[in-house]
RNA sequence: GCCGGUGUAGCUCAGUGGUAGAGCACACGACUCAUAAUCGUGCUGUCCGGAGUUCAACUCUCCGCACCGGCACCA
């Protein structure tokens, strides 16, 4: 029997779970269902990220345990994948013996390998990245990138994986499989980064004692990020429970946010090609989520609330959504004005009401499955197309081409509603002879409703079942493979249809009140506070730009001059994009003075000026009234 | 600045070396079994701009512009 072996990321639980983790599960389940439709023994894989100092310090935040948080914290996800209806075979937690056992078992064989050495990492460490940072990635601050918190210098003894031996294999592989990773952009880029050099990278942290030691270390627990990747292989039981894991190995597929394509695409194959363990077949980035047009965060407050859009909506209209809108693999961008008319046009108008006209035909004038006596026109057409759309499903559903799958199925339902339009079924019910092709044509209608409730089951599991239900057909979509709906005439005559009922209640287009327009600014820190001594700390200044000039082959820095009164200072400002050298020559700005000098670009930069700036514009800020230069600011 | 991608009807996108398509939206018509649904017809396009190759380019090549992603860089 055929095997697929599907995967998502295992998510971190230091924050709970959103749409975009929703987004990529609903994803892999589609597909797990899709590959269990083909009658393939399917393993679909999800779970948690428990370790890594991040979790040690919320734990110690909150005054728990790390385990007790994690306690708290992973049935969060496990709750809210059961409302999603996922049907994973295993939920991973990396607090489990079995993780640990087996992610023991593949550090070893990867020492054994003599690719991991002890060597000395010093570097500006941030501990809620979990990562290091080179001095030129810091600002003068020395502040964090990500997080604008204070970074620490650290030397400590580290255990590093020379990647760099695996950078001519790595891109010979990916070369000659185009499908390694997909889609082409994600691909592109990753070749890009294995082309510029791969650099070795430390795999433990010896300050962190949150997590799973390394074997040949105790000393060092194993980089959060290293022993993660690995579940992928410990949730098949890797060097205990042989028989499944050469069952399912290699992943058919992992599938992934974009941001984390690298991990996944570099580190973990370069480990696998390390232990001398097959790689997966595929690797899938697909896109993320907008909000109309806007990037979705916790401080824009545009979040978009997953329980409330089940509620109005149903979950299989979400479900649908996001599969059917989105070019799995491309961003997408969500509204609710799409939402409705996708759900009216789709759901309610197309498929529902084909599903409606056709039971209520069927109740009325027989009352059960009619028999198909009399062909006719139109007859040998619409089974053409069943078979064909069953047919280029499966070939857009190898491709992870969801919406083009949901979009062939659909051309289906429309052919239908034709059908039974150009058929004009409900006129032959007037007399006696005409009943023998009506209910043929009914029939057909059925026969065919019965296909496509098969052919959708994999992303509205409930709907599937429901549209099988009113149709009389009492077994439930677990036991409906592909093979039932390959032959045109399964469907059984003479039973009893159940009652029709709308599946997807239209929805009013009426504008519904909106809720609260999400703010553009982010919120504002109330935690932090600072007191006025540190605010009186910087010395911001009153300056006139008295010179500009671009600066070569950097896209946002301008150089400038400026007059502080007292003295002249040479300032680079990340300004390019927004203003033109011109824009700002007379212009009075703040100067933070008293700012600790920086080369920026092997220029020197001796204090900077501030700004606004939001996601995409950018504003410098200037005096309404002209004032002498030097002027203290506060 | 480097690498990659995208730019086609109001919107989302498909597409081929021979002068453009789908769905939605919109308009009109038909029908009445059905969830104001369904079916039919129509509608708007300098297929980003410019140059070149060609008998012929939206489709190939080059240049440019805009936008997106990655890198560099951004206090």
């Amino acid at each position: 029997m055929r095997t697929f072996y599907v995967t998502t990321p295992i998510y971190y639980v230091n924050a709970e779970p959103h749409l975009g983790t929703a987004y990529s599960t609903i994803a892999a389940d589609v597909l797990a269902r899709y590959h269990r439709l083909k009658g393939e023994d399917v393993f679909f894989l999800t779970g948690v990220d428990e370790h890594g100092e991040n979790i040690q310090t919320l734990a110690a935040e909150k005054g728990i345990s790390e385990q007790e948080l994690c306690d708290q914290m992973a049935p969060m996800f496990t709750k809210l994948w059961k409302k999603l209806n996922l049907s994973n075979d295993i939920f991973l937690r990396t607090t489990s013996e079995l993780h640990k056992r087996g992610a023991t078992k593949f550090l070893n064989a990867l020492y054994k390998t003599g690719d991991i050495y002890k060597g000395k990492y010093d570097g500006y460490y941030c501990r809620r990245c979990e990562s290091f940072y080179t001095e030129r990635e810091l600002a003068e601050s020395k502040n964090c990138p990500v997080h604008k918190l204070p970074v620490e210098w650290v030397e400590e003894e580290n255990y590093f994986f020379a990647l760099s031996k695996y950078q001519d294999g790595l891109r010979a592989h990916i070369r000659a499989n185009p499908e390694f990773i997909q889609p082409e952009s994600r691909r592109n880029e990753v070749l890009n980064v294995v082309e510029s050099g791969l650099k070795d990278v430390s795999i433990s942290r010896a300050s962190v004692s949150w997590g799973i030691p390394l074997p040949f270390d105790q000393t060092h627990m194993t980089y959060v990020w290293i022993e993660a990747l690995c579940n992928y292989i410990t949730a098949l039981g890797y060097g205990e429970d042989g028989e499944k894991f050469h069952k399912y190995w290699p992943a058919n597929v992992h599938m992934m946010g974009k941001d984390i394509t690298r991990f996944h695409a570099i580190i973990w194959p370069a480990m696998l090609m390390a232990v001398n363990l097959p790689l997966p077949r595929q690797i899938f980035a697909h896109g993320f989520v907008t909000n109309q047009g806007e990037k979705i965060s916790k401080t824009k407050g545009n979040v978009i609330d997953m329980d409330t859009l089940i509620g109005e909506f149903g979950l299989d209209a979400f479900r649908y959504f996001f599969l059917r809108e989105f070019s799995f693999g491309n961003d997408g961008d969500y509204s609710q004005d799409r939402f409705v008319l996708r759900y009216n046009a789709d759901l309610a108008n197309d498929l529902g009401n084909l599903l409606n006209r056709t039971l209520g035909l069927v109740s009325k004038n027989f009352g059960v499955i009619p028999e198909p006596t009399t062909p006719g026109e139109f007859d040998d057409e619409v089974k053409g197309i069943a078979r064909e759309t069953i047919d280029q499903v499966d070939a857009l559903m190898g491709q992870l081409a969801f919406d083009m799958a949901l979009e062939k199925i659909w051309e289906f339902v429309r052919r239908i509603n034709r059908y039974v339009q150009q058929t004009q079924v409900w006129s032959l019910a007037k007399s006696e002879e005409t009943k023998g092709r009506m209910g043929t044509i009914l029939y057909n209608c059925m026969e065919s409703l019965r296909t496509i409730a098969v052919l959708i089951s994999p992303f509205v599991p409930d709907t599937a079942n429901r549209i099988r239900q009113q149709m009389g057909l009492d077994e439930c979509f677990e036991n409906q493979g592909l093979d039932t709906v390959s032959e045109w005439g399964g469907l059984p005559s003479g039973k009893t249809v159940g009652k029709p009922e709308p599946i997807f209640p239209r929805k009013d287009t009426k504008r519904k009140p909106r809720h609260a327009a999400s703010s553009q600014t982010e919120q504002i820190a109330t935690e932090n506070l600072i007191s006025i001594d540190q605010f009186q700390s910087m010395d911001l200044r009153v300056a006139e730009v008295i010179a500009a000039e671009r600066i070569p082959n950097a896209d946002r820095l301008l150089k400038l001059q400026v007059d502080l009164g007292s003295e002249k200072r040479q300032v680079v400002a990340g300004i390019a994009a927004h203003y033109s050298p011109e824009d700002l020559v007379g212009k009075q700005i703040v100067l933070v003075a008293n700012l600790k000098p920086t080369k920026i670009r092997g220029i020197e930069s001796q204090g900077m000026l501030l700004a606004a700036s939001g996601k995409k514009e950018l504003a410098v800020a200037t005096f309404e009234k002209r004032l002498p230069p030097g002027t203290q600011v506060r």
